[in-house]
DNA sequence: ACAAACTTTCAATAATTATTGAAAGTTTAA
DNA sequence: TTAAACTTTCAATAATTATTGAAAGTTTGT
């Protein structure tokens, strides 16, 4: 497998996994392709390189700083706007964990909390329901809280964390 | 909020959150009803409730035992299928975070682990390709070792591995 | 103030993914 | 062995989601 081999088996790879848990396919691909980059790219260049037009690139790429995980470039002299993303991976980790917990998390933990407190009105039914989510509230609860942890460590979290628990 | 109502907003707010991660809302809306009943359910029973075919519904039921999550239950007398859910979360989360691994992380390991060991030609671009994806070849292997680790405790793993982190 | 160089927006369209429903398949009981 | 009771399959269709491209918007230099 030669550079060109890699880079597109990387880059489409990585857009896959994106729209498996929730991006879609070309912000995903972008992301990996400046990921890789050795200097910041153009829109032209995003759109050359994946074969997307204009708009396409435009609108992913605001998501992406949406998210926080890419930055605009001013590069002196040039009018264009050059894009780069965050190079290091534990603080990728630490931004997508973060937003997703926001994002994602958050809100179902307000839908647990909400439908595991209704007034137990005695019926077998009932009790199941309140019951289930209740320990589902607790579960994602403690997960986020788990996440929101490790990630907070700046440094090294998964390999320190890896430790801790195989002791 | 009474009981209809809690129910209706915890099987939709489910089902949207499964399309999230990558499971479709017909499955997850499915596991959701199952996760709240107090006895095991029928197809009709299933159809009737989220107001789905019976094609969905049978091929959403299959997918669901596919992971392991859902088991055909047969009452004695009865020619019906009648299906359950795992009711115990900590079960339930190890189950899914182990066939995610198994669907998702492993390929997806592979295939950093085939980028990055493409050889060196010398030239910037081949060395940051090859650097980048082992970071993220690293990560991935060492957060998928320590979801096997936490979820190969059977009991009360999050719980447990929470009071760990905050020593 | 103008126009060139660039980016954003968004209605139209394409691509993908989920759902239906009816025909085919299976199992059971008599 | 037949038929009733049930489940599965899958081609057609519907619903959803992503993408395009051209018009509108913005910024900058002269």
């Amino acid at each position: 497998m030669n550079y060109e081999e890699a880079k597109i088996k990387f880059v489409s790879t990585w857009g896959s996994l994106g729209s498996l848990w929730g991006i879609n396919k070309a912000m995903a691909q972008i992301q990996a392709l400046l990921f890789i980059a050795t200097k910041p790219l153009s829109m032209e260049d995003i759109m050359e390189e994946l074969q997307i037009s204009r708009g396409n690139t435009s609108m992913n790429l605001r998501q992406l700083m949406d998210w926080g995980i890419v930055t605009k470039e001013l590069i002196p002299g040039e009018r264009k706007e050059y894009f780069t993303t965050e190079k290091d991976v534990q603080e990728l980790t630490r931004i997508i964990a973060k937003e997703r917990s926001r994002r994602e998390i958050q809100p179902v933990i307000k839908v647990l909390s909400d439908v595991s407190s209704i007034k137990d009105d005695g019926t077998e039914k009932t009790k199941e329901l309140i019951k289930q989510t209740k320990a589902l509230h607790d579960l994602t609860l403690n997960a986020d809280t788990m996440i929101s942890k490790l990630v907070n460590q700046k440094q090294n979290w998964i390999t320190k964390s890896l430790i801790k628990l195989i002791k």
